[in-house]
Formats: structure tokens, sequence, C-alpha cells
DNA sequence: AAAGCGTGGTC
DNA sequence: TGACCAAGCTT
């Protein structure tokens, strides 16, 4: 686009987000802070979904400071439910560098915001511009989306080049004022008219500046990205009471879940483990049973002996198909001590304090079952 | 630089 | 039911 055609763009598009806005909690303040939290929460995840966090986050931890002396598992249990918990662990550690390197001021610039754990290129700009109107660019889905369409880009957006690309015209897009204004109006475009499916371009405010539309290329644009295929995999965890408490194990640092609690869970190799779609065998079952009494005591030093079956369940993550096979799970001796680091990570649990530890989805669903027994 | 990381909604 | 998608970042 020329000069010219650059100022109408912008002008048509200012103009329809001024009536089309969508009023979020997040567009109703300039505080860096929640900003920040409310960034990090959007990543990969729906503004549905974000909402009632958002509100129940800030609720508890209404400033930076109040954030960086929480513990971290108080922080994950406000994340339980929303995936990738990395975020909350990294939003948890950023707080404390604001706090201990910035003397609790949120640092401007886009590159000292980029520098914070879990914030990259994208986040440092969109707080950047958000926040304190820097005129800094955003390229995420909604604009990636997008920009790939007003430009006719028809080839991989997740390639270097298509980065650069996509970049370049975020930056040369933005005008000198309002910036973070309109990176909200372009990714609002993104989100409500240049949708991925069946983009309404009859009604979009800058149809006439988009080279897909010209082309009748919309729907082909951009070139969709190729999946991977998702794994069937069975695991098995052991459901323990003693004392009317139920063991729970918290997931390691190189584990899925990693910091949530879950009943001890492993994963079970192909020749112990039902075919994907096939019955449980009696001969798997006792295998599966001999290997969660293994992979409990490796897990927490405990020594268990495996019952009945108590519950399956499936559930996807990623690129993985969980089934779940739960056993009923008694411990076989009482004078088996775990060692320290396996102590750290085992406590026994009553259903009444299930709420008070951030589960697993695996944790939250077992929790549920065995609350009826 | 490719792979890992979650969950819920929609079509 | 399953594929697709959502305000990405880290290693």
């Amino acid at each position: 686009m020329d000069a010219e055609e650059l100022r109408r763009f912008r002008r048509s598009l200012l103009a329809w987000y001024d009536r089309a806005a969508r009023d979020l909690p997040w567009r109703r303040t300039h505080d860096p802070y929640r900003i920040w939290i409310s960034e990090i929460m959007l990543q990969q995840t729906t503004v549905v979904a974000v909402i009632p966090y958002f509100e129940r986050f800030l609720a508890r931890f209404p400033t930076v400071q109040d954030l960086a002396q929480a513990e971290e598992e108080q922080v994950l249990r406000l994340w339980e439910g929303l995936g990738y918990y990395s975020r909350a662990r990294n939003l948890h550690r950023a707080a404390r560098v604001v706090v201990e390197q910035h003397a609790g001021e949120f640092p401007r610039g886009v590159e000292t915001l980029h520098d914070l754990p879990g914030v990259g290129r994208y986040t440092a700009g969109a707080i950047a511009s958000f926040a304190f109107d820097e005129r800094a660019p955003i390229v995420e889905a909604n604009t990636q989306r997008l920009y790939c369409r007003l430009l006719g880009y028809a080839s991989d957006p997740k390639s270097a080049e298509g980065q650069r690309t996509l970049w370049q015209f975020a930056e040369d897009v933005l005008p000198s004022k309002q910036a973070g204004r309109f990176n909200q109006a372009l990714m609002e475009l993104g989100a409500t008219v240049c949708t991925p499916k069946s983009p309404d371009c009859e009604s979009c405010p800058v149809k006439a500046h988009c080279r897909a539309l010209a082309a009748g290329l919309q729907h082909a644009i951009p070139k969709p990205a190729v999946r991977p295929e998702t794994t069937d995999v069975t695991h098995a965890a052991a459901a323990i009471r003693h004392d009317g408490r139920w063991l729970l194990r918290q997931c390691g640092a190189e584990e899925r879940w990693a910091g949530l609690w879950d009943f001890p869970r492993i994963e079970l190799a192909p020749a112990d483990a039902p075919h994907s779609k096939g019955a449980l065998t009696a001969a798997r079952t006792l295998r599966a049973r001999r290997a969660v009494e293994q992979g409990v005591a490796r897990l927490t030093g405990l020594s268990i002996e495996a019952g009945d079956l108590l519950h399956q369940l499936r559930h996807t993550v990623t690129r993985y198909r969980i089934r779940l096979l739960c056993f009923h799970g008694a411990i076989r001796a009482t004078d088996v001590a775990p060692t320290a680091s396996e102590e750290a990570r085992i406590r026994w649990v009553h259903p009444d304090e299930f709420s008070a530890l951030p589960l697993s989805m695996t944790g939250r669903k077992l929790a549920e079952v065995v609350q009826g027994l």
C-alpha cells in the first residue's frame, strides 16, 4: 500500500472499531499489570474461556506485588483448567523480576518487556502498545490471518520469510499515534470479521484493500498449517486411600502437568496396555496392575497392591489421546519409607482438601470419581 | 528450528 | 466423532 492508501485503510479501520469493538475487561484499563495478565491468559486460549479466570485472578492478586509474594502452588491453583501451565509458572517468575529488578514498576519498552519470562515478541508488543501506546507492531493468530489476506500472501506464514513479511507489514501499517487502539482494531477485525472459515468480506471495512478478496482467494489464504497426527497412549493410575485420605503426587518438572497434583500415574508399555479400541483382556489387566505397582513404587517409594479397575476415562491433550485405567490400590506395608525427594512430592489428601491443590486434568476427573466412594 | 505444551468450543 | 482452531513461548 502506498502512503495514501495506508491513510484510508487506517481511517476506515478505526471508524469501524469505534462502533464494533467488543467490551472486554482488559480493554477498560491501561494498567500494564492487568494487560499483561490478560495477554498471558489469552495465549492460545479463547476470550470466552479467559474472562472468568481473569476476573478471579485479579481479585486474588490485584497487584504485581501480591502475585510476587504468592506461593507458586497458589498461582497454579487459579490457573487450574486453563491449560499450558508453564504460562502460570513464568507469570509468577516474571512478577518477582518486576518487583526485584524494576522496583515493582512495570517496565516500558518492547525489549525490556521481551526479557520477562513468558513474554515473547507478540506479548511484548501488545503490552507496550496497549498500556503505554508505544508504536510496537504485533503478529498473532488474528492479525497473521488478516495480514496474509490483505497482502495476498499465499505461502506458509510460519516460514522465516513469512514471518519477516508479516512483521514488516505490522510495523508499516501502524500509525504514529493511537498505536494501541489500532492494534486492538486489527485483532478485532481478525477475530470477528476476517475469521478462519467463513470470513464476512461483505461487511469488512477494509475490503477495498484486500488482495486475497480481489483474487477470490480469501478461503485459500492463509495456507493451512500441517498438524501432527495424534498418538494413542494408555496410562494407569492408582487410587489409594488410607485413613480417609487419598495418595496424590505432584507432577515433576519434566512431566506433563508439571507442578500440578494427580493420582500416581504412569504410561503403560504397549504390551501391558489394551489395544487402542479393543477390550481390556484379563492377561493385560494383570500386567497393567503389575506395572502400576512398580510405577507407584518408583514414583512414591511406597509398596502398594493394585486391585480391581476403578474407572476408565479418555482425554486428549496436544497430540496424545490418553486412555487412563485407574485401579484401586492398597498400601502393602507401612514400614516402607519414601526418599526425601519422593516425600516432597506426595501428599495424603482428604476429599475436602482437593480444591486447595492445583489438580491436573486426570487428577481432577479421578478426584470427582473418588468423592463418591 | 522443530517439537512440546492443555483445554474447550464449533462445525 | 474428529478435525480444526484459539491474543505464543520455550528449549
